[in-house]
DNA sequence: CAAGAAGTGTCAATTAAACAACAGATTTTA
DNA sequence: TAAAATCTGTTGTTTAATTGACACTTCTTG
């Protein structure tokens, strides 16, 4: 058990806003390599030198900002998944909503190296999760789970490309269609 | 000539952020007197004791809340009066423009004391600046300003009031057309 | 109306952010 | 490609914000 210090509200913030600064940056301007430990500050209004105090360099806050939003998804999804009653379309929608709305910064991040490598790991731990929850034998899961998460990832994908054209309950429905 | 001594970005990021704090917390709840230090502290992310580094107290805040926007409003009226071929009816325009984009705090401020009287005067500052630069005589004009202002607010405060329902324009040319 | 809750204004001590300067790396552009 | 401009990562010092405490006043509510 890891003893956490009480962190400075201002430490708190600081980090907060440095990373909010560096994703709006990256949803006006998608190229990551046209990203700035200057820019970022300015964006944030904070000294170039404080933002040595909370991350190694912009790599390692993206990695930061990577790790919060799949800290948050997790946060949204273990709720539904303790629920008895929920099927699979309503904790699939809880799933694409929350694409749905962080659909900006989800494609730069997309294209970043590493991202849909963790975010098949992800998926696939909440699709065993789920499967589990729903009784199923352990040894027969880990093995085509795989499979099934590259499917719901590329389709994740091309809908995040499109534009979003259809609705969450649209391709939820979808997606249990094609794996009834 | 006072000499200004530089303000650290902190201090000047802070008083913004407790104004527009402030700001935020009336145009949600527009009753002033349940406007606290401690709610705008909160809001603001900031400690409640940094409050008291920036302003007396909450009045104090809410003179420098209506102090920049007035100095807001000059600064965007200034450049547009020295524009020659500028007419009466597209001065009034940008004059009413800036009403409506911040009628939410305006609404509550005109609740506020001393607030009505200080718009007046500035009011009837600017229809002053104004008939000068159409070389009218200084003897006759501040006379009858008063009355002027007091109708064009009167106008102001009920359109504010009413929701808004008209364009900036059309109120302009109601104006004008009165004043002929 | 009495008691508890919430808010005020202030303080000394602590801590995080700003500053400014630096040598060196990288990118732009003329 | 050479020069200029921008960016990097780091440092010691200065300054603003946080903290928790304090006595006091003002709501709020049973």
């Amino acid at each position: 058990m890891t003893t956490h210090k009480k962190q400075d509200p201002r430490s708190i913030r600081s980090k907060r806003v440095f990373k909010e600064a560096a994703v709006d940056i990256l949803i006006e301007n998608p190229d990551i390599s046209k990203l700035t430990v200057q820019k970022i500050a300015q964006r944030a209004e904070l000294n170039r030198a404080t933002f040595y105090l909370h991350f190694l360099d912009i790599n390692d806050l993206l990695k930061q900002v990577v790790y919060d939003i799949f800290d948050d998804l997790l946060s949204k999804m273990s709720p539904t998944l303790q629920i008895d009653n929920l099927n699979n379309q309503e904790q699939l929608i809880t799933f694409l909503d929350y694409f749905y709305k962080h659909r900006k910064i989800l494609a730069v991040l997309f294209e970043h190296p590493g991202f849909i490598k963790k975010m098949h790991k992800t998926l696939k731990d909440l699709i065993v999760i789920q499967r589990k929850s729903e009784g199923a034998d352990t040894s027969e899961i880990t093995l085509s789970m795989d499979i099934l998460a590259s499917s719901i990832l590329g389709i994740i994908m091309w809908w995040l490309r499109n534009g979003v054209h259809f609705s969450s309950e649209y391709i939820a429905s979808q997606i249990i269609e094609l794996y009834r």
